[in-house]
DNA sequence: TGCTCCACGC
DNA sequence: GACGTACGTGGAGCAG
């Protein structure tokens, strides 16, 4: 074969993807999906496009249910098995995975793939390409010629069989041509296509070599020898006909796409990797990884100084602080670039802080920075001995605002998402792992500054789509700010007594010890009781409990199947016993002694501000959202956060009801605004509207019932997630349910309304215009649809109150500020803030901060906080 | 090192 | 009917 420079590939899709169905076991991914076939055609598109090489690509399909054919013979493929929901659920995920590849795919109506394939192949033979076709359909080979090479698949997938004109004629004897009267001959059982009855592939095979086409052997029957054969061919002429008809590929189909559209593309490796993570491809995410590395970097002119004249700092710049790694309150700082006018710069952190010119223009909040996260910036800066000012464009928080489902994990992939696309990864700089190093001076010092100029070619776009969104307030009047108030809450920390933390870890090793023997002896035996696989072993085998509900990997002892299992054996109460004191013990007593400051005995934890899907923020290094309070013993640990003053007292304020408020706001729900404007318990409420009864009748049952629901309307679970929390049956949890909404029938509005908005415009919004992309709303499939109805419905709610207590902690920090105010903002815990103040501040701060979180916003019902201080965290309460 | 299970908060 | 179902962070065990 003569090697052109020009090369087409044309896959079947829908054959391959059956193929692919039916060849791998159903597998399945975290969510629910099906993911099979998607995954067999991945793993087969990636061989072919690394094996064939081709410089244009396209994939067909076939269009709907009937196609021109059908006019021919209504029973064209008819008694053909329904193609099976598992496998239909995937094909959309096909073309998202078409999509990500850069790769065209094509149907056309009234067609098959078999016919946009061969038109194609065609046109392409005659502008000069080699064509490979890639199918699990013989029939295609019919169109194998010098410069069309038919590739079928054998047997699974990655299999195939080279079809040319000399394998043809090697295998069958027969030219490409004969291919479609062959199947006129014999039929073909897949497509319903008749045939002659009794022809099988070595009858037809053999008239064919004898006379060369159907229509000559249907010429020449007297000619033919056997009598039965000779009397089936002349009673069954018309259907042969009519089946080579069929099988004939046509070449003149009115395909639209030009050849030339067809050229092969780079890939969209941001696309690719959030679709491999949803489908839980994590073998070919790693492979992309590798893929991603080689981008060629494009140079860019910087230039390295130890100092800066006044000029060299405009009003508008871009600036950007490399760290080592993402914990800015420790890591080291290796270098700042800024981007200025025309020019970019890179000064080392040591430089930088010896020039008085560089300082001021950091701390003049004149002089506009747009920087790549603000928070971080701040603290780093901060430990510069630089007070950073005046930032006006954050791209982290931007990218974030527009659209949080984009992970934000390095620069690279923010800037490449929105058009920059010449920065490496950091991981390509600096290795990952136990490989992970500083690299040498001119590739970091260039990495640097190339994210000042990246951060510089992409604001105007961000900000174009901020404000296409309605979004540029919620970004510069909220998060902008945010970051700073933040920063600042990070960066003076909380006080943490360690020695009682110490106590209390030296009292509870004794109490797990003391647990472990009784746990031992009843047991009959020693093992690791934070093992599940071995716990499972001792309860379920040793001792025979039953079991009530299995993992993937063995059986669960999870907390709530092991509170069933308590009347069965003694040693379930012990179990849990240990459990609960050795979280308290690894998580909470060691775990936030490794993070305190030796220096100053201080906690400073990271909030993210990027991460969460509803707005809401998180902590990490510790995570201070989640210090126990539900149980005593656990209550115990906020013991240990104490005020960094002597004399002073912590002092905590939360929003009661947030959420319920907002979605009575929202609602506009009578029954519900009833509750809040008379200053009812709000669960009491709800159980006397849902079980119909007056507020003295209300019993704890009904309460605990009402407070579920409440719950659950708030967190957006379902009614299986109800039907745990009581313990009740799904169908129950059902019920109940409905029975709430038929008591505030304004909430089933919005609950209604809101779905149907998201469907129409594929996304939610909170009060101050958050979004949330919810595309899996018309989806399919059962699960993911379910569960985008719940974040529609969720997330306007849950997203408000973040919006709301946000907004609050702003004006907090402002007001403390106004007012000279010595005391501290430290914690922040979804819906309640943590202060340190001094003694004589008490009395303001009972007026200042109700005042300012009741105010954030206005709704149609008030919001309420309750504060109390005390000497430690615990006592706060 | 990455996965699973478990448990804490809102 | 669909069979796994609020969001986060972190520790321990375990397999490769």
């Amino acid at each position: 074969m003569i090697s052109l420079s020009k090369k087409l590939m044309l896959i079947d899709g829908n054959s391959i993807a059956y193929r692919a169905f039916f060849a791998l076991p159903l597998l399945n991914n975290d969510k629910g999906i099906h993911t099979n076939a998607i995954y067999g055609f991945t793993t087969m598109l990636m061989k072919l496009l690394e094996e064939e090489k081709p410089t244009h690509l396209m994939v067909a399909f076939d269009a709907g249910k009937t196609t021109f054919r059908h006019k021919t013979f209504e029973d064209y493929k008819g008694g053909r098995q329904k193609t099976p929901p598992e496998l239909s659920e995937q094909f959309p995920f096909v073309r998202d995975l078409l999509d990500a590849h850069n790769i065209k795919y094509y149907e056309l109506d009234q067609y098959e793939a078999d016919d946009i394939i061969g038109t194609l192949s065609k046109q392409a033979e005659k502008d000069g390409f080699e064509t490979v076709i890639i199918s699990g359909d013989k029939d295609l080979t019919q169109l194998a010629s010098e410069h069309i090479r038919v590739d079928i698949t054998k047997k699974g997938i990655t299999d195939l069989e080279r079809y040319t004109p000399a394998h043809i004629e090697e295998k069958y004897g027969l030219t490409p041509d004969q291919i479609i009267d062959m199947k006129g001959l014999m039929g073909d059982s897949s497509d319903n296509i008749p045939g002659v009855p009794g022809v099988g592939e070595k009858t037809a095979i053999k008239l064919l070599k004898q006379f060369g086409t159907l229509e000559k052997v249907l010429d020449s029957i007297d000619d033919i020898s056997g009598k039965k054969l000779k009397e089936r061919l002349e009673e069954n002429k018309h259907l042969a006909e009519m089946s080579k008809q069929l099988a004939t590929i046509t070449l003149t189909a009115p395909v639209t796409v030009k050849l030339t559209e067809l050229e092969k593309q780079e890939a969209d490796y941001e696309k690719l990797t959030k679709l491999y993570k949803e489908l839980g491809f994590n073998s070919l995410l790693d492979k992309l990884d590798g893929e991603e590395e080689e981008v060629e970097l494009k140079d860019i002119d910087w230039e390295e100084v130890t100092d800066f004249e006044k000029d060299d700092l405009p009003s508008q710049a871009e600036l950007y602080v490399e760290l080592y790694d993402e914990n800015y309150h420790t890591a080291d700082i290796l270098g700042i670039s800024v981007h200025a006018d025309k020019k970019t710069y890179f000064i080392s952190p040591e430089h930088a802080s010896k020039s008085k010119v560089f300082k001021s223009w950091i701390e003049d909040e004149n002089h506009s920075k747009s920087v790549y996260d603000a928070k971080g910036s701040i603290v780093a800066f901060g430990r510069l001995g630089m007070d950073l000012k005046g930032i006006d464009f954050d791209l982290l928080i931007a990218s974030y605002v527009i659209d949080a489902s984009e992970a934000a994990d390095d620069f690279a992939s923010i800037a490449k998402r929105h058009g920059a696309d010449a920065v490496p990864t950091d991981e390509s700089i600096y290795g990952k792992g136990a490989k992970k190093k500083v690299p040498e001076a001119e590739v970091l010092k260039q990495h640097t500054a190339r994210k000042a100029a990246a951060i510089h070619h992409i604001k105007e776009t961000c900000i174009q789509s901020l404000e296409k969104n309605e979004q540029l307030e919620l970004f510069e009047k909220l998060e902008l700010p945010l970051a700073t108030v933040l920063a600042e809450m990070e960066r003076k920390g909380v006080k943490v007594d360690i020695d009682r933390l110490k106590d209390m870890g030296v009292e509870l090793k004794k109490r797990l010890e003391e647990i472990q023997t009784d746990i031992f002896r009843i047991a009959g035996e020693e093992f690791n009781i934070n093992s599940p696989k071995q716990l499972g072993v001792v309860l379920f085998e040793n001792l025979k409990l039953p079991v009530l509900k299995k993992t993937k990997t063995g059986y669960s002892t999870s907390a709530d199947i092991l509170e069933k299992l308590k009347p069965e054996h003694e040693i379930i109460e012990h179990i849990l016993h240990f459990r609960q004191l050795g979280k308290l013990q690894s998580t909470y007593i060691e775990g936030l002694i490794k993070v305190i400051h030796d220096d100053s005995n201080k906690i400073h934890t990271r909030y993210n501000q990027v991460l969460t899907q509803t707005g809401r923020l998180s902590s990490t290094d510790p995570n201070l959202q989640n210090i126990p309070i539900r149980l005593e013993e656990g209550r115990k640990i906020r013991q240990a956060f104490v005020p960094s003053e002597k004399d002073w007292v912590m002092f905590a304020a939360d929003y009661s009801q947030i959420e319920l408020r907002v979605l009575a706001h929202i609602s506009d729900d009578t029954g519900l605004k009833e509750a809040f404007h008379k200053g009812m318990d709000v669960h009491t409420k709800t159980a006397m509207d849902v079980f119909g009864v007056k507020k003295e009748d209300v019993t704890s049952g009904m309460r605990r019932h009402a407070k579920a629901v409440n719950f659950g309307i708030v967190y957006g679970i379902s009614d299986y997630g109800l039907s745990q929390s009581l313990d009740i049956t799904r169908k129950e949890a059902a019920e109940f349910i409905k029975k709430y909404l038929d008591s505030y029938p304004k909430v089933k509005e919005y609950m209604d309304d809101i779905i149907h908005e998201a469907k129409q415009k594929g996304y939610v919004e909170t009060l101050l215009h958050r979004r949330r992309y919810i595309p899996e709303i018309t989806s399919r499939n059962f699960n993911l649809r379910g569960f985008a109805e719940r974040t529609a419905m969720n997330t306007p709610i849950q997203g408000t109150a973040a919006d709301i207590i946000k907004k609050a902690m702003i004006e907090m920090a402002d007001r403390l500020k106004a007012e000279s105010l010595q005391t501290r903002m430290l914690l922040q815990v979804h819906d309640e803030l943590i202060f340190e103040c001094p003694k004589d501040e008490i009395e303001k701060l009972e007026k200042i901060v109700p005042e300012v979180m009741e105010s954030a916003v206005e709704l149609s019902v008030p919001l309420k906080v309750d504060y109390s201080y005390g000497n430690t965290w615990y006592d706060a309460k």
